[in-house]
RNA sequence: UCCGUAGUAGCUCAAUUGGCAGAGCGGGCGGCUGUUAACCGCUAGGUUCUUGGUUCAAGUCCAAGCUACGGAGCCA
């Protein structure tokens, strides 16, 4: 009789039965006649015992060389035992017959501590990893929690172009391709696509890879970023602000509910993201360059308070969001930024142009803006003048501009950053472990 | 693009401030019936990032370059 194939993750449903796990040896711990394997299958991790005088020589020999990576095929009866590691733990293998798949060549990987380069370089194998699984299960459980929110709310999935014909917000930091013999460019945003749907469709969001060809180097910048951008007619910017608090605190909810083992694996503080519950605290600009100036007030350090000036009508740099972040420990809203410094078709503030119907989500902890969002400009005469004022050429957006001539309605919408959500949730330091391949500036290998 | 730090064995790092290139992990061989990054013994493994310079002598000092890391700007 052949034993059923399971899933390492269900182990605690075959307590006492012969069963057959297929993976690869994480780590080896070898005592003479007894040998400790730490076999991982992808959906979790379990230790499996080889005794000698309980297997067939040859079998107890290849358990007893196994290189770390190797892939193996394990038949065996799963007992509990308290002092068995793994994901989940707690049970553990009797190793009855032992298939080799392949003895890995010698692993580049080893137990101990490497260098972020050596781990980039490597990051085809770095996914094996203990944290690097826990981070990329996260992120999938946060882009389905996401989904699922907006799916629920009567969204509707819209897919947006990657090859276009026009900028979404700046010249300067798009890819070009060639399309056959023309100019096209990689997508910085599905936003102006988004803003035809919802005439069709009422709510929409896209979902998809965007790039910009920005020279930044940072802890919070990728060259391919994945974002997440919802539409919405008929909708204010008041209601686009419930919208998004909505939709973060049912993705921590979704974390905290489904990926216990995985926050503990990377040592998340988890009463951290306990605390994310609506509602969310809202600040416009003005009151944020207020408190700023009152904390530049308070520094001593000449390098931190030069960094913490801001003037009236300056955009935030990294450390003012740090610091609003820093005096809430739930993400902020910071509404009607200076028209000046924001996209061409954010609607201006009635009776006071100078400002905008804008929207960010500064995210706790230091972890700046994850989402932005806006009113967008109905009237087509002021949307037609900023495109022109812009020099973005008029050509390209007369498909854009159509959309004010035909039943065209007040409408609102956001991007919300995968890669910056996901750093946030897991707490990590850069966002470059939260991408399976990440494209930095001076990497796209591997 | 700017500022700062670093580059030595496959990996993580030492090397007395200019005087014989060394540990742990990983690899190989051997031992061990409850290991948790096991442990013990033996063993192999080097263009000290590159080029040029100073010196009796350079991993160490000087110059230029390359690469990476941290930070800034820009942004999600």
């Amino acid at each position: 009789m052949v034993a059923e194939v399971i899933q390492i993750k269900d182990i605690a449903d075959h307590e006492g039965q012969e069963i057959t796990v297929r993976g690869w040896v994480y780590n080896k711990t070898g005592k003479g006649r007894l040998q400790f394997i730490l076999l991982r299958d992808g959906s979790g991790q379990a230790q499996c015992v080889a005794f000698k005088k309980e297997m067939a020589p040859a079998e107890f020999e290849i358990a007893r060389s196994l290189t770390q990576e190797s892939s193996v095929i394990i038949t065996g009866v799963v007992r509990a035992d308290e002092r068995a590691p793994g994901f989940p733990g707690g049970y553990e293998i009797g190793i009855q017959t032992l298939e080799l798949a392949q003895m890995a060549q010698e692993y580049p990987i080893t137990p101990k501590d490497h260098g972020t380069e050596f781990l980039m370089n490597h990051r085809h194998l770095w996914v094996r990893s203990n944290r690097q699984w826990a981070i990329l299960r996260i992120r999938a459980t946060i882009i389905k929690a996401m989904r699922d929110w907006l799916d629920d709310q009567g969204f509707l999935l819209v897919d947006t172009p990657i090859i276009t014909p026009a900028a979404g917000e700046e010249t300067t930091t798009l890819f070009e391709v060639d399309y056959f013999g023309e100019n096209a460019f990689l997508a910085q945003t599905g936003q102006l696509y988004n803003e035809a749907n919802i005439m069709a469709f009422g709510k929409v969001y896209c979902f998809g890879p965007t790039f910009r060809a920005e020279k930044s180097k940072t802890r919070r910048h990728l060259i391919e970023f994945w974002m997440l951008e919802p539409e919405i007619a008929f909708c204010s910017l008041e209601e686009l602000m419930d919208i998004e608090e909505g939709m973060i605190c049912y993705l921590v909810s979704q974390v905290l509910e489904q990926r216990q083992q995985e926050l503990a694996i990377i040592e998340r503080d988890s009463d951290k993201l306990k605390a994310i519950a609506a509602p969310f605290a809202r600040i416009s600009y003005d009151d944020a360059v207020a408190r700023l100036r009152e904390a530049h007030g308070q520094i001593d350090d000449p390098v931190a308070k030069a960094e913490m000036a801001i003037e009236w009508g300056e955009d935030f740099g990294s450390p003012h969001e740090t610091a609003l972040a820093e005096m809430f420990d739930k993400p902020v809203f910071v509404y009607h930024y200076p028209t000046a410094v924001k996209a061409f078709y954010m609607t201006p503030v009635a009776g006071r142009p100078e400002v905008c119907r804008s929207v960010d989500l500064l995210a706790p902890e230091g972890y700046g803006e994850i989402i932005g969002g806006s009113e967008r400009i109905h009237d087509e005469h002021l949307l037609a003048t900023n495109i022109d004022k812009m020099g973005l050429g008029r050509e390209a957006y007369q498909w854009y501009l159509d959309l004010r001539k035909f039943g065209t309605v007040p409408h609102a919408g956001f991007g919300i950053g995968i890669e910056r959500t996901v750093a946030w949730i897991c707490g990590l330091s850069h966002v470059r472990e939260t991408i399976p391949y990440a494209r930095l500036l001076n990497r796209k290998y591997p």
